[in-house]
DNA sequence: GACAAGGTCTCTGTATACATTCGTGCGAAA
DNA sequence: TTTCGCACGAATGTATACAGAGACCTTGTC
């Protein structure tokens, strides 16, 4: 594996994570020092850094990562009814109902098991990341998946922001079975209602929960660490 | 303005314009040789050109200029119809109601003037631009806005394949037309009716226009040049 | 005391040298 | 004749040195 790939990874799970905060310079010397390797990969992970929407390229400052506001929040979900009521159609039309069929038997499995008290979110999200494989897969659009690709990337730093509900955490389940099953049965219409349901649902759920810090936006240029 | 820029902006442009055809190994030291410049920049040249989906990483063999088939035609289409769609509404919504109105004279003036022997194309695909721009701007969405800069990249790639019918142009400038009206109007529902109705006689245009490419496959890896 | 201008300093942008890895071609053996 | 293996070469991946540009601080003047 390259090295540049290494800090690129490191740098964008640090971001998604929130252990690099928005306003924090990442300067290239100080990264390079870090990671122990030259500034050369280091230049490379800040512009894929920066494609991906997750850093912007301050003029004379540097890298720096990019800001979240709630107004990003909602462009974010604007943009993902779009990319996900059309990826929901397009797999109802092309899908193995099989692997549906599948998911959707697992999703409600897990979802029994999250009304217990030991919720086992890991299981739920992994699951969740298998869904959205297996509908990047049956739409079999790799200009659609590109887009979803980048657009989760962005919603999973806002996602873990704030702690879900449990008991949001349990319709979701829910919601996404209700998905697959649409999907599964080839229903284009069902599929992208249930899909819409789910985003309003979702939006819903992290607008009202209290969340910790956009309030302060964080130092805003000076370095933040 | 950076040597990285200069070399991404022109080796993108000739991918687009079809001067480098898809198969075309871009070598580091060839391009740097052929800008004048070192391999560093032409690197994260060819590091966003990927990003951008216009060329590939080919472990070991360097950068290739990417292919695009009908398949992508009808991917790319998909895409768009998720991604205008979504954007007709929004400008419909949040639109400055004169900016539209404008632009839908103007380009009922354009309109009639394609219908004399003289077409005057730049003048019509200038405005087209100003529109795509207006709407990213009346959508207040950054990353519907981002997704859409990639999108129309790989369509511009696309549309230079083939010599667009005067008479489709003329019946395009029309669609348009009706597109800002309605956005002008406010009318959700039109806006995006209009676009629908566009992009399926834009796409049809397309498939049925006959093309010179992507019939002969290009040379697959070989040395293209 | 505040604002502006100049200087310094740190950081990015670029060039180049070196190492590592992958592809390719030739040769030998089955 | 075909296939496997080794060696050579070229291109990428990385490191480092240098130059230029912008930011910040200091000082002087109003």
């Amino acid at each position: 594996m390259r090295a540049s790939d290494r800090a690129y990874e490191a740098l964008r799970e640090d971001i998604v994570e929130w252990r690099l905060l928005p306003g924090q310079v990442l300067g290239e010397v100080e990264q390079s020092e870090r990671f122990g390797i030259s500034r050369t990969p280091i230049r490379e992970a800040l512009s894929r850094l920066t494609a991906d929407g997750l850093a912007e390229a301050h003029r004379g400052r540097g890298v720096v990562v990019s800001q979240v506001s709630l107004e990003d929040v909602r462009a974010l979900f604007e943009l993902r009814e779009a990319l996900d009521c059309r990826a929901a159609r397009l797999a109802a039309r092309r899908r193995d109902p099989v692997t549906f069929q599948d998911l959707a038997t697992e999703l409600e499995a897990v979802l029994h098991q999250l009304h217990g008290p030991g919720t086992d979110r890991t299981g739920y999200y992994e699951l969740v990341e298998r869904m959205d494989r297996a509908i990047d897969e049956a739409t079999a659009n790799p200009y659609l998946t590109a887009a979803q690709r980048s657009l989760r990337l962005h919603l999973a730093r806002v996602r873990k922001l704030s702690r879900t509900n449990p008991d949001r955490l349990a319709r979701a389940a829910a919601e996404h079975a209700q998905i697959a099953r649409a999907i599964a049965e080839g229903s284009e219409e069902l599929a992208e209602a249930a899909t819409r349901v789910h985003l309003a649902n979702s939006l819903q759920a992290v607008l009202t929960t209290p969340v910790r810090e956009w309030v302060q936006p964080a130092p805003p240029l000076e370095a933040a660490g």
